[in-house]
DNA sequence: ATCTTATATATGACGAGTCATATAATAACA
DNA sequence: TGTTATTATATGACTCGTCATATATAAGAT
């Protein structure tokens, strides 16, 4: 699981409570891996289970106890096997693409909005792109190893060029549906 | 469910059984919609449940009998519907980008090893969607509609230039890693 | 003679992730 | 005064998808 190693990743460079790490994904890797708080509790309970990370309770007044994990020599080795063993294929799996696929039921006119919808939905991902440095910031600065840092903005650029990438490809093919209708007007 | 309604295509197309269903998906939508069997039968079981489709039974010697299902108006109507919605906007999960996020732990030849391996597999993925129009023949002269072979044709270019642009981020990626490194060791 | 492949449907167990909600106190806002 | 946000952890119910396996017969390959 790849939520379980991202966990292991960011207690290596501190150890975090539950709700630190929600925090440290949504400002950080959100743009790839969106991660669920109720999924990062539980899975924090299965990696202390088995001896990656330890608990530390450490008690509050006014507040519910912190309880901050600290990964264990087992946890530091299983991040760095899991991070030098590459994952095993994914498969493509892009719902809006059996719309495309069928979507020949329809007219061209709503096939070109339904087109321009998914344009402007890509649009506004770029733009939440451009916030993600900011956002990531505090956690640069905290880090203070411009190695780490590299890699951060390696990801967010794969983001940016994959959205590029599919806003293109959605243009073009708005174009081409527009052309054919305006030449077949013509006739 | 995108299953759901890529079932309802085919099923508008012709009438199908289960495993005809299979056949179908794994010739046509497999390179960007995996569908498993099991997975397909109890999708058809609800569909039957909602009146989208209705079961002919169609009795055979030597083999099981074949349950061939037919889309009824109302699902032909729902598929409608559905095709002319556009879907909630998908949230990027790529969990390779994880290894890239924490990756600077490893040393730059193992990284650069990893990146490669990742090419290799986009390589080889490219050289699947050369197959699929292949593979896609039978379907396309069985329904005779080249609209519809248009639209089919837009998915493959999709994961097409999606596979380039991500491979072209990797090629990129190692180059600038081998540099650095080539210009680090002369010091 | 045995293994694999094709035809055909079906279930159980599991994994990963989502959504809603519970608890509990404080602080800020309207 | 009531609502919302912040800090903090946790569970139940659910969805979608995967994997293994069961049943049953025949044709073809080794």
């Amino acid at each position: 699981m790849s939520l379980e190693h991202a966990i292991l990743g960011f207690l290596n460079y501190a150890p975090m409570s539950g709700y630190d790490l929600k925090k440290a994904f949504d400002t950080s890797v959100r743009h790839f891996w969106p991660a669920d708080q109720s999924q990062i509790y539980r899975t924090l309970k299965e990696l202390t289970e088995r001896g990656w990370v330890t608990v530390e309770v450490v008690p509050q007044e006014d507040r519910p106890n912190r309880k901050v994990y600290h990964l264990t020599d087992a946890g530091r080795e299983e991040l760095r096997r899991w991070l030098a063993t590459p994952l095993p294929p994914e498969e493509l799996r892009v719902p809006w693409l059996i719309q495309v696929f069928f979507v020949g039921q329809l007219t061209d006119a709503e096939i070109i909005a339904l087109l321009e919808e998914h344009a402007a939905e890509l649009r506004a991902r770029l733009r939440q792109y451009d916030r993600v440095p900011q956002q990531a910031a505090a956690y640069a600065e905290a880090i203070q190893s411009p190695r780490e840092v590299f890699f951060w903005a390696l990801t967010l650029d794969y983001g940016v060029r994959m959205t590029r990438a599919a806003l293109e490809w959605l243009e073009e093919k708005i174009r081409i549906l527009r052309e054919m209708n305006s030449s077949s007007e013509g006739e």
